[in-house]
Parts: C-alpha cells; structure tokens; sequence
DNA sequence: CATTTTTCATTTGTCAGACATTTAAAAACA
DNA sequence: TGTTTTTAAATGTCTGACAAATGAAAAATG
C-alpha cells in the first residue's frame, strides 16, 4: 500500500482510494484483514476518524464488511451478484430519475436487452422456467390483485425470461437494467390499467419459450414494446 | 426525516439508509441541502462523527457531495451519466474477477449485448460515428501500437459501436457491460496477439454499419465473438 | 459613492482522548 | 476434560478542540 498525496481531495478520500485500487489490483486478497484502524492511522499519518471515514466509503461500496470484537476488523469482501445488482439498481434508478429519460427510450433499451437473450433462452429454457412463467401468468390474471402485486410479479416474470439465458452475466446486467426502468413502468401500469392485454403478451411469449422459437419470442417481446410505447404516449398526451 | 430505529447495525449505517431512502423517494429534491452536521447530529440525537460516518457512505455512492465554508454543506447529488458509468464498471469488474466466470460466458453475454443495438445503430449511425471508426481503425493498424494501446483503441471502437444506437440508456448499459469483460479480454489479446484478424473483423463490422446493414453488424459481431472464444479456449488449454 | 480590503461567522475536515460494546481467545475453575 | 470467567483487542460512539475554506457583511480606501 503505497502513501503518495495526488490531488487536493480530503484525506479520507485519498486512503479509501488507495486503498480500493489495492483492491482492485488484487494487492488485498479477498478475504484477506485490512490492519487495524490504529495501525492504518500510523501507516498513513492520520487520525483514527480519517481512516474510519475512508472505510466506511468502502464499505458503502461493498469492498469491505468490519467486525467488531478481538479478531476483528474490516476485510475485503467477496462481492456477490446479489449485493451487485442491489448496487447497480439503486444507482440505475436515480440515474434514470435525475436525468429525465424519455420513457420512449427507456422502453426501447429495455425490450432491446431482454430480446438479447431470446436465442439462449430458446435454446436452454427448462420445464422448471415454463412452470415459473405459467405460475406468474396465473398470478397475473387474479382479478383481486393490488397494482404492486402485479408489478411485482411482472418483475419477476421478466426476470424468469432473462434467466432462461443460462447465462449469470447476461441476468446480471439484464436484471439491473430492467428492473431500474420498472418505476418507470409501473407508472404506465398504475395508471391506464391494461392487464389483460400484458397477460395476453405474456402468454403469447411464454408459448415461444415454451416451443424453443427464439423468433416467437422477439416478436412477442416486440409486440409487449410498441404496446406500452403507446399506453406511455396515451398517458402523456393525457397531461397536456 | 424519520428517526427510528430498525435492525441492530450500527447508527451510522442506519443514518445513511434513512438518508439514502429519503433520497430515492425524492422527499429530498436535487441540489437541496441537508441541516448542517451540528444539526444533523440533534437532530438524530446521535455525536457528530457518526453523522460524518454516515455522510461519507452517501459520499461513495455519489448520492451527496460536500463543499467546506459558509453556505457550504451536504447537497443532494445530480448523479450524471459519466459518474454511475464508473461505479457501474468498478462493482462489475470486481464481480467478475471475484466469482471465477467462465471465459466463454462473459463472452457470450458481452456480443449478445452488442447485438442487442445494431438494429439501431444501423438505421441511426450518422457520419461522424462511421469516420470515429475509421479512425480507431488505423490507430490498431500501427505495427508500433504498444498492447495497452490496442486494448484502449478496442475499448472506444466497441463505444462507438454502441453509441451509435442513439440511445443513451443502452449506452450506459451496455458500455458498462462491454468495459467491465474488458480486463479478461485483454488477458487474450495480450497473450495471444492476433491483431490483424482483429482488425480485419472490425473492418467487417464497420461496413456493415456504413451500409445500414444490422444483419451484416450481427454477423461481424457472432464471427469476432466466436474467433475471440477461440483464441480463450486455446489459451486456456496451454496452460494444462 | 463605488471599490477594494478586511473581518467574521459558518461549515466541513482532521485530530486526540475517552468510554462503550462486541467478540474470540486465554485463564481459571469444577 | 468441560465449563465458566476473565481479559485483551477491535470497532462503534461521543466530546471537545482546532484547521481550513468560503461566502457575506463590515470596514477602509480612493
């Protein structure tokens, strides 16, 4: 761990970037105990407060967990999808809010994604992901179904279809961005009420996962698109 | 603000989360700031430290930024674009290196992204992207290029093919994505070194995208994908 | 009066020392 | 040997102090 100033940030900046490049450069193994706040205090000439802000940054990063007690102490931690994709999804969504998307392209990267993975998902969908796609369908159709419930298993239905890819990464990267758009989504939902026709989608894309037809399900996913382009364009003209 | 109390973390980390929510539920607009850190710590009845601890996890997250001085403070971040991209790649690239996935997986999900946009790029790439490809096209055609620069050149080739799509949201997606496999794509390129090939391919791809041809694109992209999964295979039985 | 300089109050950044709390290991004990 | 107690090390929190930055008001200056 080297100890140059670079910039003019603050101290705690400066050791928590340090030391996340350590990490980065694998220097730290995972698993791996930082020293104790005290000692990376003489290490780096601060206070224990400095050092102690500089790790809670990289805790809020997920790069360490700390634990209290004798042989404790902060170690690099072995980052998991699922804290990833909590991450990513917060982050996706403020961006999204901040930087007023149009919902027209935000509907577009969606559906252009989830078709990404229509080949594998043809290719490799086990009986188990018909039976969970049948079983969201049917939720679906629950006439006493709050608006949440249905978003929610909406959620989770296009979520089936990306895993259906067999592929961790694509689901990664898939997940958090369907699942940034969906307040957006939810708006559409929430208000123009149109779940019969989603789950007329639905079914229709479930049929061609169900048939290994890749193509079926573009067209499905493209259909369910240009259909919520024109609920979210209803609903803007609404406002005016 | 609320001020309860929840689960047995520590007060700094429920602090920040209470913040954070307080954040994503816009009930704290953009560009607003917070009470001062004095007043923060009355406030949640808690020492002025635990406050800062709690503010530095907003701070690594870009949710907030700080500024010293009279009228200085805590202000609700306006996350941009450029500075999720980067959290974005940092937490992705950690996943991959830290969760051993296969090469031909990270593979396959970085071209089925990239595929993902050629229909749009083909019918949306102007003559600026056609002549920015052109150029990093002959920077990877110099024989004194030193392999960083190849890989860096490769990197705003693969950019630019996505930017093409004119959709910001894909863009952020997918070149999170594309950057985050980058490292394990060098570890080939570096290795195995067949630049001419590489190029010959990118050559492939660019005319299709000056033709508007998004079947060419995705065939350029499926050759490029299946050569590179080659050239990993290859590696990986050397080392037996 | 207008402009420049100075002062001042506010706020974050850092440090030092103290105590509380947690936890694993060592020591004492039965 | 097995159980309980003690102890030491580490993080978590609080307090008070000072440094440094910074904008605004006050004062000095022409």
């Amino acid at each position: 761990m080297k100890n140059e100033k670079r910039n003019n940030a603050s101290l705690s900046t400066e050791i928590s970037e340090q030391i996340k490049e350590s990490i980065i450069s694998k220097e730290l193994d995972v698993g791996s105990r930082l020293p104790s706040e005290l000692e990376l205090a003489e290490q780096f000439n601060v206070g224990r407060s400095t050092i102690r802000e500089a790790l809670k940054r990289l805790a809020a990063q997920s790069l360490i967990r700390t634990q209290r007690g004798a042989s404790g102490g902060a170690f690099i931690n072995h980052i998991k999808f699922e804290e990833a994709h909590e991450q990513q999804i917060t982050t996706s969504i403020l961006l999204l809010s901040m930087n007023d998307v149009k919902f027209e392209t935000a509907c577009e990267a969606r559906f252009a994604l989830e078709r990404a993975c229509a080949q594998f998902a043809a290719h490799r969908r086990t009986n188990t992901d018909i039976k969970e796609i049948e079983k969201e369908i049917l939720i679906q159709g629950q006439s006493n179904l709050t608006d949440e419930e249905f978003c929610a298993s909406d959620i989770r239905l296009h979520r089936i279809l990306v895993d259906c890819a067999k592929n961790p990464i694509l689901s990664y990267q898939l997940a958090g961005a369907v699942e940034a758009m969906q307040p957006l989504m939810n708006m559409i939902t929430y208000t123009v009420r149109s779940r019969e026709k989603i789950v007329s989608f639905h079914k229709t894309i479930m049929r061609s996962i169900k048939n290994r037809d890749a193509e079926g399900i573009n067209v499905g996913l493209s259909n369910l698109e240009s259909y919520t382009k024109t609920l979210g364009q209803n609903l803007l003209e609404s406002y005016k």
